[in-house]
DNA sequence: CGCACTTACTGAGCAATGCTCAATAGCGTG
DNA sequence: CACGCTATTGAGCATTGCTCAGTAAGTGCG
């Protein structure tokens, strides 16, 4: 597919190879649900042998895991909000930030979250990593400004359930046609606060 | 693995033949994620050859597809609850049922959920199905003692996503060693019930 | 310059697996 | 019992995850 312009062989540092691949895995992630992402695709995109993959990535899996791992901290690099605004401003610019995520990549999202690896348990794990990193940030937004006396593991459940629900609004609202959408997505990121104060109120 | 008692070849009717097979799946997949499932196995466990599998589900897929439509009806079932009792005791019924359900079978179910099917789109779509399936009983149950005033898309969005809510907290609570959860089942549902509510109102 | 040395890289080949198809053999029916 | 329908087999193909012995590109040292 590749092999560099001319016909010769290529020889890179060990880490260029690697970001390549990996960057090769989430770009085919766009098409593709990552299991039938298929070994010999990815090498033939890269213009190498089969082999040499499996000089990197000892296995399908891991070669998964790098990318799916990839795929999850670009969700939070892209999520992360800015620092120097008040907690609620960054708390709405991360929402709307992950709707507008949502929205371009849905159906990447949905391989993600819901194909993450046909149940993998390492994949399984990625997300569950990505998502309680989610959850650690909203926590810190909101002890930042808090009463701190409430029972945190229980805390820490509702928000992380929390998030599950907007990432459901986020997904449903997303796959309507924008004429369909009974609401505007700051409407919705405003809805998905307010439930945020509604649930920890209980 | 079976091949009957003696060693003959057993010739069933399609019907049962069918069963049999995704019966098998269910099983199987009680134990690994529904893509680990090789046809062999399969084959092998219900003694018989790979190729009458192929002619009963034309494709790998095919079969994933039946077991995984036969796990989410079975959740249907599961949690159908008793239409003569009073609608909010309905509603109590089932989430305790959802609850025990999915701590039952933690990982099948995650596997159900984000490794449906290594996020192929027909499974995608069977989880789709089960989930509306949910979403519109709830909604009855609602409706039945209910103002019915609303604009009848959002609702349906919000119960859809508060699922995601409540499901993210069946799965974290089964999750964790007993002695660590922070509530009892029945305050999880009070809890799950009063959240229904609250977003509602939003 | 040239030699040794490391290691990125290849390609043949194996085993497992999804899938096809022509042939075979249970079972019901006339 | 014979016949026909079809459930069932088993050989075989292509793909794919994976291994491994060997090749060659780059680097340093005399």
């Amino acid at each position: 597919m590749d092999k560099s312009v001319d016909g010769r062989r290529r020889r890179l540092s060990a880490e260029d190879r690697r970001k390549q691949l990996v960057g090769i895995g989430l770009m085919m992630l766009r098409t593709q649900p990552i299991h039938e992402l298929s070994i010999d695709a990815v090498a033939a995109e890269a213009g190498i042998s089969r082999g040499l993959l499996f000089h990197y990535f000892p296995t399908k899996r891991d070669f998964y895991v790098e990318v799916m791992s990839a795929a999850g901290r670009r969700l939070l690099r892209v999520t992360k909000p800015d620092p120097s605004l008040p907690a609620d401003e960054q708390l709405r610019q991360m929402l709307l930030s992950f709707v507008a995520f949502v929205t371009r990549r849905r159906d990447s999202y949905i391989s993600f979250v819901r194909g993450a690896a046909g149940g993998d348990n390492f994949v399984v794990q990625v997300y569950a990593t990505t998502r309680a990193g989610l959850t650690t940030r909203v926590l810190e937004l909101l002890d930042s400004a808090a009463e701190a006396d409430r029972p945190a593991s229980r805390d820490r459940m509702t928000v992380h359930a929390w998030l599950a629900y907007v990432e459901d609004l986020a997904i449903e609202w997303s796959g309507l046609p924008e004429a369909d959408r009974p609401t505007s997505a700051e409407q919705l990121v405003d809805q998905a606060t307010a439930a945020l104060h509604a649930l920890r109120a209980l």
